[in-house]
DNA sequence: GATGAATGAGTTTTCATTCAT
DNA sequence: CATGAATGAAAACTCATTCAT
């Protein structure tokens, strides 16, 4: 289809200037990708917003694709690590728990920069940033697949090897597209107990509490 | 952010000479964004491809974009219509059967060109295809909802009002994900089982059937 | 420099139908280049405003440089005949009859499209409208030449082969400039008696009336 | 009736390198005009002249529009000064010096590059280069107004509000054919007394001299 | 004659990238 | 290392003109 080609930065900054100048790179094409988008995202504007002629650029990234590249590997980086602090460690804990961690680490997650998450994965072509994205939940599956193995009993799995894969995608595909089209439902708290109850109820369908006549009004979306 | 311009066609074509023209030139878009991806989809390329000269593509659309665009809304009308097949009428259907309808049209319409399906979601910026696939979606939520609302008696929602939305971002983002990593999953038959258990888990827990050990083993992803 | 090409219309309309079209072209021709300017004036937007098809513009102009010029045919056909009027005849005139015939000439012919006018002479590059009007004009030198010659003795004339020459290209001048720039002069009666005077003093300097103190104020310039 | 843009040189040049690039661009197209019209005019062309890219081009000039009235800039620049340097100063200069100034002013001022002012003239659409040159003149009204009201006892003036504009405008018009239709005469000498002639009749009749019997045959127009 | 779909050479313009200073 | 002038391939797009229907 397309050709492949290098988008790691070409050399490592070690002196404590050049990684200066490599960061405000990244940030100046952080900062046009948001202001102008992806089509007026042009080096010689990351040049002019960093403050650096476009020759530094070049010093440091191989090509266009490479600055954007670094915003995203970065902005994931972010994701990736708020995530971490909430699935870190599930061992021994139980499944309302593990639940709400996941959960809450995805909100939390999407928390970061949801702007320029929005700019990587609608404007941006050829960065794969949802694929990537994917790759970074894909992570978890392990981990939320043994904890589901180990404790197999209590649940009422159907399919074990596929619980794990199944219920990151839905998680994660109401979370993305919530923070899309009703950013509100997060801040008001209204969606982490739908998806707290959706895993729940696929997990383990009998502890569900069983809500009779909930009185609650539907809230408006934004 | 960035500026909006015209994205639909220039004019209709009124003979059946042109209007054959205008369908050349929309699936030769289509036939070199699959072959070529989004970047190499020059216009002269395209008209190439449909046999015409670039003077024609020029008659018919304003600009670059809107040849892509044709092509996304073609895509999405067809997705649409397999959508709608199965979930036109659910009006005193049963609640398995709405599940089922569900998550069955949601598959069917995720069969539909997935290799163009990704093109446009991936690598296209600027046309906003996933926002239009989520409006697409969105269109089904007042069905959804209003047959909730019918039949709360039976099911155990704590907020009716969110239930829709959340159920259909939930199976639309699993399936989205699985047909770009795991697209053997869906022709092995293996996610409608789960998808229907997590709607059902999440609309009727006490209505999931329990299932005591289940000694198929996970499915190997390919 | 330039290559030449016909500009002569193709074919001269015979029949009544295809004159109405012909004279309907050369119409929005000249309405196109008055409403959006010669750059915006393209072959087929003439076409469409005369409420024919692009063909028939082809039919009778053999390319668009020709429907340019048959406008300004047509325009400065009017100013000649505006002129001739009053230039027509003036063998047996007294001086101050002929001045005025001449400076009333200049201005009537410039009352005529004025805004077309100056398009034509502002906007549209090769078709030489600056050059056909002095040869408009110069068409006059002649007569006006014999009549100074006839008329001698009674002028202070050093060089009486380049008066007429100078009168026209002076009157002709001021007035083409002040329709520019002050048109409000000319529906004023400021300019005429101004030009009176230059013409007048510049052929019998003796017998400009003398005019003491002047008490009009000056006008105001629009 | 046609839409501004921008014309103004993109940016400045800073390095002495870049000064003589912008210096040959704007040269390039002077000759380009003169050599091939402005129709075959292209910026490729202009480039290629001008021995740089056609990036080059558009590193200092945002439009093919820019190029053509920096051109023109140019050309007026230079028939400015040359006017001014006869007429910067006439506080307490008599009638005939005055008369002499301006009419040599005109003359000389329309001795520079008399072919690239005509292809501005003549064939240049939308840049004004004759509204330009009439503010250029315009310029010097004030001026001559104000001599004019200083010395209005000697002079015949019925409003001598208009008088410079009209004087002006008169010398210009002359010139400005001249020029184009019959050049050698100013080589020749001829229009310099019949300007000066038409100037004086028109300000001050009283003073023109006496001419019996010119026995000088009328010169054979070019 | 009339139509308007089709043409395609030719233009302007952009922007990633290089490299002399 | 930094600069920014210079590059030029390549893209989008226009519009006068032709010609089959």
């Amino acid at each position: 289809m397309a050709t492949q080609r290098r988008v790691t930065p070409r050399k490592r900054p070690s002196q404590g200037r050049s990684k200066a100048t490599v960061e405000a790179i990244v940030q100046a094409t952080a900062r046009v990708l948001l202001k102008d988008g992806y089509e007026a995202c042009t080096t010689n504007r990351v040049a002019e917003t960093a403050g650096v002629s476009i020759g530094s650029v070049y010093q440091y990234f191989p090509n266009k694709e490479s600055l954007v590249v670094a915003v995203m590997e970065g902005h994931l980086g972010q994701m990736q690590e708020a995530l971490a602090r909430r699935l870190g460690e599930l061992s021994d804990a139980d499944l309302p728990t593990v639940v709400k961690s996941m959960v809450g680490g995805m909100l939390e997650m999407h928390r970061i920069q949801p702007r320029l998450h929005r700019v990587l994965l609608e404007q941006v072509p050829r960065i794969g940033a949802l694929k990537r994205l994917h790759e970074l939940n894909d992570q978890y599956e392990p981990l939320v697949a043994a904890w589901l193995e180990a404790h197999q009993e209590q649940l009422e799995l159907p399919n074990p090897g596929a619980a794990a894969y199944v219920m990151i995608a839905a998680v994660e595909g109401v979370v993305s597209r919530v923070m899309l089209e009703k950013p509100g439902w997060v801040e008001l708290g209204v969606l982490e107990p739908q998806l707290t109850r959706l895993i729940l109820g696929y997990l383990a369908p009998h502890l569900v509490p069983i809500t009779r006549r909930a009185p609650s009004p539907a809230p408006a979306a934004p």
